[in-house]
RNA sequence: GCCGGAGUGGCGGAAUCGGCAGACGCUCAGGACUUAAAAUCCUGUGGGAGCAUUCUCGUGCGGGUUCAAGUCCCGCCUCCGGCACCA
């Protein structure tokens, strides 16, 4: 009678054995193909770590367990999300400093990771906050600057009244700030911006070239907002100058009935002395900078504007004049921030045209714009447009731009909905911006040699209240001398945003410690691109972009060698709580994991967390889930005690066997591990119900079921007195003449209908499973006093009998 | 509104190329062991009919293709996720 089974004891020691024997090491240039799976590295919170965590964590340390017994080189790292707004404003709260809140939060995430087992290369941990790493994240930001990607520029921000912080617009979610849920309103600041915009076209025709699941690729292509149209000039009627609108219907400018310009239009305050109603107009401006985006997009979809009374345009196509109104629908943030307002054919002008009483006119035939607009752009036909009259919408767009064009009138142009990265943060957590300001240079980089530009120490990190960095108030700090004159200069008091350290984690891991570059040459020649990136679907519009466009600025400075820096992407589902809702302290019905490997073990929870179902989908905690997979490790366990001697598989378990090593390797490289234990349970079910397995047997299912249980299968493979440790010991291969069982049950249809199953040779000939089945006298029933008149045989699949 | 994804037992889910729908687990019911309970083991568990060999219906809804449809085609419905006054 073997011993009960302890996890305690046994998952204790076997991490202890892995940190001595340091088994789990990625070498740089080793013969072996290599193989560099990259989990989301953590941010290290206060809460701990969540049960959300290990899903995907499980997933790819799996993959990377199971490559390294195929021979592979695997680099599977982790490190620290650790600069950032909640471990701030936990500093705020309690007055410890950010250092010491984060220094704790790592060591308690790194405890807890290390009960669960993962075989990270602990060696190359990175953290965000390390000087080290950020001397690199702040070199980075100097090669942007210095390549003209880096500006500065006053931006009206959101702004969260709560965190007293710019957010970007990815970090408003539905009008509230994303992390606290505060209210966010609009504040202009002086803001670094990144070009992130630069590089639109390439981020958007590199996912052609990536193994990206086909969500996260129409996510970032949505996000990036392609389109297509021209910038058309409109002549102010007695003014020798242009109002530029950007359009993507040029068909439709006979259509255009009036213009609409964004209240911050810079042409407000140019021409107010001609507008004479500047007063009813200054009011309406002040009023939408009142109103946050959330209120100004979400909320007010009905109409509002002002006509800027003795200010007119010329509509080109037919020099109409047309008048011009200041209305909140139009953006400043995208096109021109102007607009020809085609009523007949775009449901915002039509809705502004009904609300201001002007005029609709139909140039595209199809519709009755009399009861809305008419958008159809496949079947429509140009009407009341002169040259235009009877094209398709678009030989008309193209007739149109070829017209504006040599005319000089407008431009075919490509606009993105995707802006510039806001960059800045008034903020103390955060990598300092290596710039300083000069009077007489203005904003001049410092020299490399001085990076990286420590963050000073302070224990006065509360946000001023007029929303400046707490770096503002270190005048000791800020007071320098220019690198380019000498004279006096400031340095730059905003710090870096939490994406800046995120977007190039990767490549640090290959090379950790490197004092002379992000990394080596040969740790990158060796190493990149990572082969298989897992992460949140939540990170595919920020992080996932953000470090797609850093990877492909160093490309083209040559500073990495690949376009693109992950070969291929998924995602998985979230874990909800056992009411089936996101898991959350309000809802109190958060699972701490600490709680499940304390009871259950960290190979229950790993198994348990794979078990759960679609691994892209969501899916609800059960704890009697949990139960059911720790009875199935305590019955694998259990299985020592009906061991019998055999180097072969039994005849009985021989197609079973290879099938399940088929069957789990090709499951758990597609994350499917779910359908892989399934198997290895039937596998258990098998065996206890012979109440044997033979050694060989239990060799290749403790291979198999050590990537998900990687503690329990290494202690009894040492029980068993097999050589070697368990986690270097070579994948199981199958036969695939072994796959096929020599006898094979064949169902039998008629008429569509299953009547029976037989057994057959699975060599067997279609005419001897016939004659087969005309014996089976349940089966044959059915063909009495019939004619067939069809018979299929799928070899070993089905046959199938058509009667009449 | 636009773009993605998904609807299968009481529940989580499986069915990899059009070939036995419901693997595996949970739940529940019955039984064994036990003074008893827990644990463990065994049996059953989509609906309906029948003592039963069995029959029949069944993968969101309505059609279609096929010897054969959860899977393919056409038309809907619902839910989830993303984007959205983007010109």
């Amino acid at each position: 009678m073997a011993k009960a089974y302890d996890f305690k004891a046994i998952e204790k020691k076997w991490q202890e054995i892995w940190d001595d024997v340091q088994c789990f090491k990625a070498e740089t240039g080793s013969e072996k193909p290599k193989a560099y799976y990259l989990i989301e590295f953590p941010y290290p919170s206060g809460q701990g770590l969540h049960v959300g965590h290990p899903r995907p964590y499980t997933a790819l340390d799996i993959v990377s367990r199971m490559k390294r017994m195929q021979g592979h080189n695997v680099l599977f790292p982790i490190g620290w999300d650790a600069f950032g707004l909640p471990t701030e404003n936990y500093a705020i709260k309690t007055g410890i400093h950010p250092a010491i809140i984060t220094k704790n939060n790592i060591e308690h995430f790194k405890q807890q990771l290390k009960s669960l087992g993962y075989s990270f290369d602990w060696s190359r941990e990175v953290n965000t906050t390390d000087p080290g790493y950020y001397k690199w994240t702040q070199w980075i930001f100097l090669q942007l600057f210095k390549a003209g990607l880096a500006y500065k520029k006053e931006f009206p921000i959101n702004f969260c009244t709560s965190c007293k912080v710019g957010l970007a617009n990815e970090e408003v979610v539905n009008g509230v700030c994303e992390r606290c849920g505060g209210e966010v309103i609009r504040k202009t600041k002086n803001q670094w911006m990144l070009k992130i915009t630069e590089y639109a076209q390439r981020l958007l025709d590199d996912l052609d070239n990536v193994n990206f699941i086909e969500r996260v690729k129409t996510q970032q292509s949505n996000w990036i907002g392609r389109s297509e149209g021209a910038d058309v000039d409109f002549h102010l009627n007695g003014h020798n100058d242009a109002l530029s609108v950007y359009t993507t219907r040029p068909d439709t400018m006979f259509g255009a009935t009036y213009m609409v310009i964004s209240p911050e239009h810079p042409f407000v305050d140019k021409y107010k002395d001609y507008i004479k109603n500047f007063e009813e107009v200054n009011a309406y401006r002040a009023a939408t900078e009142k109103k946050s985006d959330f209120e100004r997009t979400e909320m007010a979809k009905d109409k509002t504007g002002v006509k800027l009374e003795g200010l007119n345009a010329v509509n080109p196509a037919n020099n109409k004049i047309i008048p011009i109104y200041i209305s909140d629908y139009v953006l400043m943030s995208y096109g021109t921030g102007a607009i020809m307002a085609v009523p007949g054919h775009d449901e915002r002008d039509w809705d502004f045209a009904k609300a201001f009483n002007l005029p609709i006119i139909e140039v595209v035939k199809g519709g009755d714009v009399a009861v809305g607009a008419y958008t159809d752009c496949e079947k429509g036909v140009l009407v009341n447009s002169g040259m235009l009259n009877g094209l398709s919408v678009d030989e008309a767009i193209a007739k149109m731009i070829a017209w504006l064009e040599e005319k000089n009138l407008g431009k075919k142009r490509v606009n993105f909905k995707l802006r510039d990265w806001v960059f800045s943060r008034q903020r103390y957590w955060g990598e300092p911006i290596p710039l300083v300001y000069c009077e007489k240079c203005g904003w001049v980089p410092i020299d490399e040699s001085e990076l990286p530009l420590l963050l000073p120490h302070t224990d006065n990190f509360i946000p001023t209240e007029s929303g400046e960095s707490p770096l503002a108030n270190l005048k000791d700090w800020i007071n320098t001398t220019c690198p380019k004159c000498g004279g006096a200069a400031e340095r730059e008091t905003d710090t870096m945003p939490q994406w800046a350290g995120s977007s190039w984690y990767f490549i640090r891991y290959i090379d950790p410690d490197n004092d002379e570059a992000m990394a080596s040459d040969e740790a990158m020649n060796y190493w990149m691109p990572v082969d298989w990136y897992n992460g949140g679907m939540e990170h595919t519009t920020l992080h996932l972009l953000y470090s797609r466009f850093w990877h492909k600025f160093l490309y083209d400075k040559g500073y990495v060698n690949t376009s693109e820096p992950y070969a291929k992407r998924t995602s998985h589902g979230m874990i909800l709580g056992e009411n089936n809702e996101k898991m959350s302290k309000s809802r109190g019905n958060v699972i701490n994991p600490d709680e499940i490997v304390l009871e259950y073990g960290a190979d229950t929870l790993r198994t348990y967390e794979m078990f759960i179902g679609d691994f892209e989908k969501a899916a609800p905690w059960s704890m009697n889930g949990v139960k059911g997979v720790k009875r199935f490790l305590d019955r694998v366990y259990r299985m020592q005690e009906f061991v019998a001697g055999g180097d072969e598989y039994s005849q009985d378990m021989m197609t079973a066997m290879h099938k399940a090593i088929q069957k789990v390797t090709y499951d758990y490289e597609n994350l499917k591990a779910n359908t892989a234990i399934a198997t290895l349970m039937s596998l258990v079910n098998d065996f206890y119900n012979k109440n044997q397995i033979n050694k060989a047997e239990i060799k290749t299912f403790l291979m198999l079921l050590n990537p998900s249980a990687p503690h329990i299968t290494e202690e009894i493979w040492k029980n068993l007195g097999f050589k070697g440790y368990l986690h270097n010991a070579p994948w199981p291969k199958y036969d695939e003449a072994k796959l096929i069982d020599d006898v094979i049950q064949i169902p039998v249809q008629i008429n569509g209908k299953l009547r029976g199953v037989i057994d057959a040779d699975k060599d067997a000939t279609q005419e001897e499973i016939k004659q087969i089945i005309i014996e089976n006298k349940n089966i044959s029933a059915f063909l009495e006093g019939k004619t067939v008149v069809k018979e299929i045989y799928v070899p070993g699949k089905i046959y199938t009998i058509v009667v009449k």
